[in-house]
DNA sequence: GTGAAAGCGCTAACAT
DNA sequence: ATGTTAGCGCTTTCAC
């Protein structure tokens, strides 16, 4: 039976400092753990708090000092990749006062700015941005205005710190393991780029970068072929669509993401191909589906998880020290050898 | 050049007052689309907002009013088929002024507590719960406390609305499905389930339910068998491991999810078998990978994106009218044949 | 070590 | 229709 919604009223400090027969501030101090209450004081005030079930109210401590909030940007829920980032920033921030929320599905310019700004306004006390669309210039202000900590994306900042996978050395990786198998036509499907910025920060441009430059490396500089599309599953089709038209059809393709990987397989199976028979794939990544038994994609393994406990430790270093210099932290992916790719 | 940091204070609404020449009052009203803001001041004030980069801070709201914030609890972010059900959320509210915030990975009670107490904390203006684990006795207090919404859970209550897929139809409709194609030995991988309120609740045991009177429906009662494990890939492995075991082995398995599934397919390769030449074998969620090439699941859709939309929706009533008596929503899943179950 | 009191930025009740 | 003002619950000087 429905009872009359009582509007009780919420626990404030008041109620803890009455109850405990101390002041507002030594509450406050305690629940803080700030310098000035002696034990006894905490042990009363600690009392009262669990006696009335009280629990400070984020709103209210925003308005002077912290929300006890970090924010997580996350461009794309889907991809099983940001889980294991997330997994990271949780593990680090455990046991602290910290509460993660997360906005997700913020995959355009427009979209980034309005969940950071919504950040901003709930006065966040920090935040981290996975793979960022936003220009340097906003990113900029935006750390300017909030602690930030910007993941999987290259480039330097006085103001923010860095944390990403080196993408240069994973493109290495798959061409060196495809090459050691024999395989000279190795082709690339990219995700296309033509913003200057981008081209030097986005993940994309430098496993892109890697490749040709790991081509080279390998004698195989003639062999570069790149089919420009998009890190999408359609994408993936498309291109390989692309790469099976050529006179000179490669014998692997090594797409930028798992997730075009799997658009390429799609298309090797509408032209009656198969893999690793007929033309060994490669993914980036190592997507949760990368591994099924079905699929068995060999694929680039980032440490996700390590990028978030570091990029959740570097956000709370810079909460704790805001002027402290930029760091850079750049963690080496392995490769994940499975069964869509063989000798030659 | 790391310029030295210039602690702009934030644009408050006196200033904005200031500049528009009214008063705070008048810019509140403004803000709040507020009966008693005649054209002409909403214009000045309009104006004074853009000027300014004014923007209202959801800690001082909250103090006061609503933040304008919704939280989504998750239990699992790796479960594509929940981002279906954010993307309903995130399009019903798109163009509203609300922010949906997640909070996610907290898969135990102790976990769903204290997100739940930390969106609470937050002044958050409603909550959407998806297949939580909490008692019932909690939520019904959430619910008292913040407009709720569950998500993926049957049952009603009195203070929350609800929205789920009809889980007991969909299980029928793969049974349905492979008893067609002539089967009869159809077995089951259920997630372990004691707790007698979760029994009538929880999906996983509305699917159990459903298999069981589909079976009998079919007139195929005495070939019921169910394998008791979880809801996981190891779940999947274990329960086909059973299965396999038995003296008259069942001829397709129907797994409670799609990632118990995939453990079923690691099972059967592992045994020198394969789908579904050998066994047919169906899942549940008709999550992402379900429909990737190598993989080609048979499965049960959920109408993800339709469950956000209703969700949100729901809970914009609520919000709006709390008093309003509570809804059930109730979807009906469909099927995804594909290429894992074949005629016997 | 402890407490009184002044705000933080906003909303809403109450004047005018 | 518009303005004045008292808080919302907390943190933080600044006295004692």
């Amino acid at each position: 039976m429905p009872r009359p919604p009582v509007p009780t009223r919420r626990v404030t400090i008041i109620d803890v400092a009455r109850h405990a027969g101390v002041s507002t501030t030594a509450v406050s101090k305690v629940l803080r753990n700030a310098y000035g209450a002696s034990p006894q004081m905490q042990a009363k005030v600690r009392a009262a708090i669990d006696e009335l079930g009280y629990r400070p109210s984020a709103s209210a401590r925003g308005l002077r000092g912290q929300t006890y909030t970090i924010g997580v940007m996350l461009p794309d829920i889907r991809n099983p990749f940001f889980a294991d980032i997330l997994d990271g920033i949780n593990a680090q921030l455990d046991g602290t006062d910290y509460q993660v929320l997360i906005a997700a599905s913020c995959n355009s310019e427009p979209g980034e700015a309005h969940v950071t700004d919504a950040m901003i306004d709930r006065n966040m006390d920090g935040v981290i941005l996975i793979a960022p669309l936003t220009s340097r210039q906003r990113l900029d202000r935006i750390a300017r205005t909030v602690p930030t900590v910007v993941v999987g994306r290259h480039g330097h900042s006085a103001v923010y710190d860095t944390v990403a996978d080196d993408d240069f050395v994973g493109a290495g990786l798959i061409v060196a393991h495809l090459a050691g198998l024999g395989h000279r036509r190795i082709a690339h499907i990219e995700h296309h780029e033509t913003d200057p910025v981008r081209l030097a920060e986005m993940p994309n441009a430098v496993r892109a970068d890697g490749y040709r430059h790991a081509m080279h490396a390998h004698g195989l500089g003639e062999h570069i072929d790149i089919a420009s599309t998009t890190y999408t599953q359609q994408g993936g089709y498309l291109g390989a669509q692309q790469l099976l038209a050529r006179p000179q059809r490669p014998t692997a393709i090594f797409a930028g993401a798992d997730i075009v990987a799997m658009g390429v397989l799609d298309a090797l199976a509408d032209a009656g191909l198969s893999a690793p028979s007929d033309i060994s794939v490669a993914g980036y990544d190592n997507t949760t589906f990368a591994a099924f038994g079905p699929i068995s994609l060999t694929t680039v393994d980032q440490a996700g998880h390590q990028i978030g406990t570091n990029a959740a430790r570097l956000l709370l270093d810079r909460i704790t020290d805001s002027s402290r210099p930029t760091t850079q932290v750049k963690l080496s992916p392995t490769l994940a050898a499975r069964r869509t790719t063989a000798p030659l």
